[in-house]
DNA sequence: TATATAATTTAGGCTCCCCTAAAATAAAAA
DNA sequence: TTTTTATTTTAGGGGAGCCTAAATTATATA
């Protein structure tokens, strides 16, 4: 096929952004993609010719573009990488909303189909499967995604519900001294190399990364 | 700081090379880099001298580079993402090594020094920690890095040892009769959407990502 | 040591992606 | 409908990264 080189970051991001704007079948004008990708409207004219040379949006001077049919699935496929690796960042590895997003797009950029469908899969296809993988024997209802988290993946100042303490009575002893137990509220305050200070409402209680690892909570 | 944008893919790829390349204390030469990075010898003087004037390298006409102190900070980060990374994608997600190779080589100039540490947590600094989380209740042994995958997340051709069976003691029970229970060896032959064909010495048999997914599997 | 060969750099050219300023067009107001 | 205003495009410029060809410098050989 001609043209099936890889897109640029910066195409592929056009693309996403034309591809948002078009909420109703209206084509989407210069000065609109300007304001929502920060560049000169000049450099939004450049770029969607150069994508309507590519055939993947329908451009036509003074008048806006729309997605062409191929350009509609390259918008696809990154929406779809976008939300994979944005649940992935922050349902399994804890990063904050904000940052999550931002890693997202640009991870989006480069991942290959394979890659996709694996952490797809992993993630659960739909959001029940794969976290019974993880969350099998926590016997946990599940009803949305996946959001039960080692303490230890915990980002300061987040809030969550002690789910399930893996193993050893001896330290469920102590924790539930702390009030740290299963049904209990708690936030993780601060957190250091090794040192993770909690709160809850018996007050204050610091422990190591070892520990905070075997302490399933569940966010929000 | 002076100078403290972020670096280009193709810089930090240059500082990567170079780090690769600095075996001994001797300096590195253009014409290995310009092998190694599949650029003309050009191209590599220019980019050089470019790290030269960001203070990263240390460049003298003629005489090829070496990492200053500040490059090789770079240098190690850009090292550590890479194998976190490359764990992460064939470790977690089971993407064949080239494969992880090649994107953990680009997704490694996007991740954010907080996505860095909560990947290295979520894999565990010793790679015992985290894994124990995943295979917790699965009393397996871990030895080394987590190799644990359920089978839907394997590719084709791969070979590995049925470690558990999720829950259905029907399911169980009919996989047993395929010679596919705990212990026993059994190779990903195909893969399509969503029909795993699996051969093992009892012949070959088929089953769905959903049966395939409650199938924790040792890889090699 | 002088010369031939190999490595490196410089010079100049190209594309992509960004910019500003000026020109062209479309839309709104008079 | 004509004029004013807002939008969009064109024209031209700059840096990053890539290239080839020519000049330069270092190295190996005679």
């Amino acid at each position: 096929m001609a043209g099936m080189d890889a897109l640029s970051e910066s195409a592929e991001m056009m693309i996403k952004n034309i591809n948002e704007l078009a909420a109703d079948e209206k084509r989407v004008r210069t000065s609109d993609l300007a304001s929502k990708t920060d560049l000169k409207p000049a450099t939004v004219t450049e770029m969607i010719q150069r994508l309507g040379d590519l055939g993947l949006v329908d451009y036509e001077a003074y008048h806006g573009v729309h997605l062409t049919k191929q350009g509609q699935h390259v918008a696809d496929v990154i929406e779809h990488r976008f939300n994979i690796l944005e649940r992935f960042l922050t349902e399994i590895l804890g990063v904050e909303g904000n940052e999550a997003a931002e890693v997202a797009c640009r991870m989006e950029h480069v991942l290959t189909r394979d890659v996709e469908h694996k952490l797809t899969t992993f993630l659960g296809v739909d959001p029940q499967k794969e976290s019974e993988l993880f969350c099998h024997k926590i016997n946990i209802e599940e009803n949305g995604a996946p959001k039960y988290l080692p303490l230890s993946n915990f980002s300061e100042g987040k809030t969550g519900t002690v789910k399930l303490i893996f193993e050893d009575d001896e330290l469920s002893k102590i924790l539930k001294e702390q009030g740290i137990e299963p049904g209990n509220r708690l936030m993780l305050k601060k957190r250091d190399k090794n040192i993770y200070n909690v709160e809850n409402n018996q007050g204050n209680f610091s422990l190591d990364r070892d520990t905070a690892s075997k302490i399933i909570v569940q966010n929000v």
